[in-house]
DNA sequence: GTGAATATGTTATTTATTTTACATGTTGCT
DNA sequence: AGCAACATGTAAAATAAATAACATATTCAC
């Protein structure tokens, strides 16, 4: 991936920068002013340059010896992910996990809003969850296109994941978060974000299983 | 990573084996008896040599112009991601994402059984979702111990989240599944799978932003 | 049967990411 | 003022992962 002036960002230390910015909220309650690397690094496990070179992508400058000014450094982070202003995105499917994410009060502290939740059961329709009102899925496409909202996030059954994401597509949504266990096909402009728990439990069994 | 033989594992290889296996599920509803590797990168927008090199940390041998035979290699995926035989796990932390994991029916496919759940809150002690029941955290280190369970999940909110992986620890968990939003520091002889979704959306609207 | 087509499996190359090494710049102490 | 300590920033090396190239084997058509 590269940012607007042609400089490198890559996926790892882009995941890695929320981190980081957490670490240094919690710096920030015990009123430190300067912030270095090495405790950064300290306080996650890591090694001091993989910090350094992380943070650079954000274009933070800091001062030899002291480190960088924390509440700037925050502000940098902040702002190279877009967390001081606001994306909208609507969820499709209203279900245990869909309630979940519509409940999570963490995604105000990083710019991201569920605007409105959808579905197709009778049983789900009218609910207000944490002050989103679930939807008829009958109105997305017409919603999507007069609210131009540009990120669709999938929390359905795999059985419907693959036509919610091809009405995501045909109702101009730019980017899919899918939390469906199958792997969504769409055409390669969109942006796809697999977000699959069996590939990450997948992962920490086979290291429990050769531990 | 290394398995038992010493070959290689690597991480991005074994999350992308439960995608093939999703495939061959539907493709054997199809009636098919044998699969390429041509046709399982087509479903899944791959390309060919990265699933032969995927296919092959299982084991699984396949026949030139053929392919694999395809209840074979479903067989030899499961093996070698151990869904033959169930992970038990205890859970920490029954609030929405917590009831969330324990509604997921997806999780008996694939070896993995949520035995219980635990919080703090008399609210939440004494429910019981999808059958598991939610018991005092009080229990939790005699039943970590008494059940000789390996797997912890961590669905607190993030202020209790390195606490409650403190008492795993010293309770015997060998594997933690952390879906607060901070990165948890244990020792390193215990494994932590991340699941971060601030991280996850820094990469998503980042993508969306440099669109 | 023979050869073209196609799929596997192995080796090599390229690309991406992490890690190391080193040079530069500030601070604070003597 | 000068020097030691330490932190940044850049350039280079090492490692990991993805991709490409090639050789081998088997089926199917003629």
């Amino acid at each position: 991936m590269k940012d607007k002036n042609n400089n490198p960002i890559s996926e790892p230390s882009l995941r890695r920068l929320p981190h980081y910015h957490q670490v240094l909220k919690r710096l920030k309650n015990n009123g430190e002013k300067y912030i270095s690397c090495t405790q950064i690094a300290n306080e996650l496990n890591l090694i001091p340059i993989q910090v350094r070179k992380d943070l650079n992508i954000t274009g933070i400058k800091g001062s030899p010896k002291k480190g960088y000014i924390l509440t700037k450094l925050m502000t940098a982070i902040e702002k190279f992910l877009g967390w001081n202003f606001v994306n909208e995105a609507f969820i499709v499917g209203a279900g245990h996990l869909g309630q979940a994410l519509m409940g999570y009060e963490g995604f105000s502290n990083i710019g991201f809003n569920i605007v409105a939740a959808f579905d197709s059961s009778k049983k789900k329709i009218g609910l207000s969850i944490n002050n989103i009102k679930v939807l008829d899925i009958i109105n997305f496409y017409s919603l999507t296109k007069r609210m131009k909202i540009e990120i669709g996030i999938i929390t359905t059954p795999w059985e419907t994941a693959q036509d919610t994401a091809d009405l995501m597509v045909k109702s101009g949504i730019k980017a899919i978060w899918n939390f469906a266990p199958i792997k969504i096909i769409v055409p390669e402009n969109i942006i796809v974000q697999e977000e699959n728990l069996a590939a990450s439990l997948a992962v920490l069994t086979k290291k429990l299983e050769l531990m």
